[in-house]
DNA sequence: GCATTAATTTTACTGCTCGAAAAAACTGTT
DNA sequence: AACAGTTTTTTCGAGCAGTAAAATTAATGC
């Protein structure tokens, strides 16, 4: 029913979300800077930024006194102002749960982790647990929560068709509880769910400048093998995220056991278990380990880097498996970089001839160019970057754009 | 550098172009049900339709005297002026090229058809033989080709990134020429190349109103196999459609020869030379056939049908290729519907049960449901809809609703 | 103190939408 | 034939956001 109308309320919200992107870009801008970025007039700047600081969303930041040497009148930056509205965000992973208290400008408030175990959420479902934490921020910081506009949740897993939960995840006990409505019933905001592996992209992208205007695909390999997907300019709308389950892709039919069930996958292959399992000659109908113990994995390392033949057995597998996924999404998609992200990286070098091996049997990368192939070892600054970008942006266009013209 | 600045002229530019929309969906409309399928007021639909009506782009269309019972002053249709604009759309497939002259209301007016060989593009280059043919066109309809606004080509292959050529195709002699150049200058008008998978899923979509949002994937199954992804409410973007070459996605490591060169692709084992190489034992790596007559590949539907072991090994091997391949379509892009399209759809039967296999073993089909399978013999009438819709759309979008405000 | 320079704001005007009221174009009834 | 009833379409005036250009503001340099 509704279409997109264009009337002045439109024309509005579009320009205003059109400064507030460009402030998000570059922290904060002179009004001329603005209208050269936003390619509206200086008139028109002048009346978006006067409403908004009159609606305590922007603020003028005192320039710096002593550096001035220009000619003219001096310019007068303009900034978001930080109370005017905070998020609660959450990462939720599989061996722990990080909840993050952000200001609209970005910067980090308070934050709690808590560390989880595969018992974690049987003991106490996840939603009753996000209440109780979130619970405790607003105790320590009640003035910022007072103000409390959104709640973000980075999950794993297939998102279930309603947005609300996850159909599957491979953190256990996540599964099939609805996150969203506890938490927008205790504290009346409004709360999504994103695809940590999406987030995960965003944030590399921001996080590295020189792939500005690169579309990335992301690589997660540690405990599970996950990926995410970013086109500039564009962010995948809900309902696109669906299904990003690379990890899951089928490498070999009937292969391996995975920890989903299925056999074959990737991740069964390539996830820190699956390695193990080949290297140690265990059948792969074996059901995998629960967890593997990061000095395990470590020591498997140093053997491969050592040339042991049935750890260099365990990471060819695991590039092969990589490398066809990869081979076969570029049929698909075709990103311009692909990053290896995640304590995976670390064994890179052992997998790459097995990765660039498969990519160079594919039609469209020999048509049209490999993508680069780049490691990242830590994974959690993208992704809290990711998800602070994506929420801070989702409040912008639907909340603060929306503000209505004048406060009478 | 072009921002999406909000002004009066994007606001006039968006509410035509949302008329222009609600009229392509309805093909003609009465001004309040205009207003009603685009949420304007009924004074900016008589401004706005007034406009258009001056401008020569719609025309009142006289209304159906006869049966007026209702009371109250009749509404009188609204419809596109048909010879406002004319394009010229082209079908570039293996083995014939058609051109159709078609007017602004989507009518076909003219068509040549001309049968392709394998040396056909040898002798005589692509644009060469299409600036000729365009040339007969034009000479046939002298009156219509004045008013001609664009070309559009349906391609098979991988476009390449200045979108005027195809770095690769399956149609002989097709690849590296530059085809959007020569039109333009000899023509004078905008020329777009489009993939003909995705083309096939609009068209599909809109022939089957059960279809109407949901979002598809068809599968080509003939002498290559193609895939095309389309998802409701957006038509996926230049450079969105680069790579969706799912016959060219990897199968099986170093698995059968393609016609492409590469080894293992679903093509190699899925179109009609992959199947009867397999059918008939031939090897795996035996350089696959230029071409195979229709008899041939219908005398082995039936040998299949009735039993023949070679025959249903080809068909199974067939089957799998597909099914393994939509479940590593499913672990990143989950559409609601797959349709079966093209000569192959005859064998779908033979096929089936491999296909529903290897779907069984994927996490993403489980989980978020398997789509719907379904099958439709022939393709030429949904990607000559679909090129329609696309060429219209996208003129509508760029030129028409872009129009100025009035012609003093 | 005054010219010069550059950033903002003010002013005057444009174009588009919308709601409400008026006009138009029919049917049916007296 | 005039009139009442209905539904569609047009007209009118207000409101709002944008732009260009002029005016204002706040520094620097002589």
């Amino acid at each position: 029913m509704d279409k997109g109308v264009g009337d002045s309320d439109s024309v509005r919200r579009q320009n205003r979300a059109l400064v507030l992107e460009a402030l998000r870009a570059a922290g904060s801008l002179a009004r001329t800077q603005l209208a050269a970025a936003t390619g509206l007039s200086h008139a028109s700047i002048t009346a978006i930024t006067q409403a908004m600081i009159a609606q305590g969303v922007l603020a003028d930041r005192p320039g710096p006194r002593g550096d001035q040497r220009a000619p003219g009148r001096p310019a007068v930056q303009i900034g978001f102002n930080r109370a005017a509205a905070y998020v609660v965000l959450v990462e939720l992973e599989v061996n722990r749960a990080r909840l993050s208290l952000v200001d609209y400008g970005g910067t980090l408030v308070d934050r709690i982790e808590a560390p989880l175990t595969p018992a974690s959420f049987r003991e106490l479902p996840a939603a009753r647990m996000l209440v109780e934490r979130i619970g405790q921020l607003r105790q320590r910081d009640p003035a910022e929560t007072a103000r409390l506009r959104r709640i973000a949740i980075s999950v794993q897993g297939i998102l279930d068709k309603s947005g609300s939960s996850l159909a599957w995840s491979p953190v256990p006990g996540l599964a099939g509880a609805d996150l969203v409505t506890p938490l927008r019933d205790t504290f009346g905001v409004p709360v999504t769910l994103s695809k940590r592996g999406r987030l995960l992209a965003e944030g590399t992208r921001r996080l590295d400048p020189s792939l500005g205007d690169a579309s990335i695909a992301t690589v997660f390999l540690g405990s599970t093998v996950a990926m995410g997907l970013s086109a500039p300019g564009r962010w995948l709308g809900r309902g696109e995220e669906g299904a990003t389950e690379f990890g899951h892709m089928n490498h070999v039919p009937n292969g391996a056991l995975c920890r989903c069930g299925m056999r074959g996958c990737i991740e069964a292959y390539a996830a820190d278990y699956g390695i193990l399992r080949t290297a140690f000659s265990v059948p792969e109908t074996t059901p995998p380990a629960a967890a593997i113990p990061a000095a395990e994995f470590d020591h498997l390392i140093s053997r491969g880097m050592n040339g042991d033949r049935a750890a260099t057995h365990g990471f060819n597998l695991a590039g092969r498996a990589i490398g066809y996924g990869l081979s076969r999404l570029l049929a698909l998609f075709a990103p311009s970089h692909v990053v290896i992200v995640g304590p995976g990286t670390r064994a890179f070098a052992l997998m790459r001839a097995e990765i660039d091996l498969a990519l160079a049997g594919s039609l469209v990368g020999r048509i049209s160019g490999l993508p680069q192939l780049r490691t990242l070892s830590d994974e959690s600054e993208p992704v809290f970057k990711g998800l602070v970008a994506e929420t801070l942006r989702q409040l912008d266009e639907t909340e603060i754009a929306a503000l209505p013209a004048i406060v009478p």
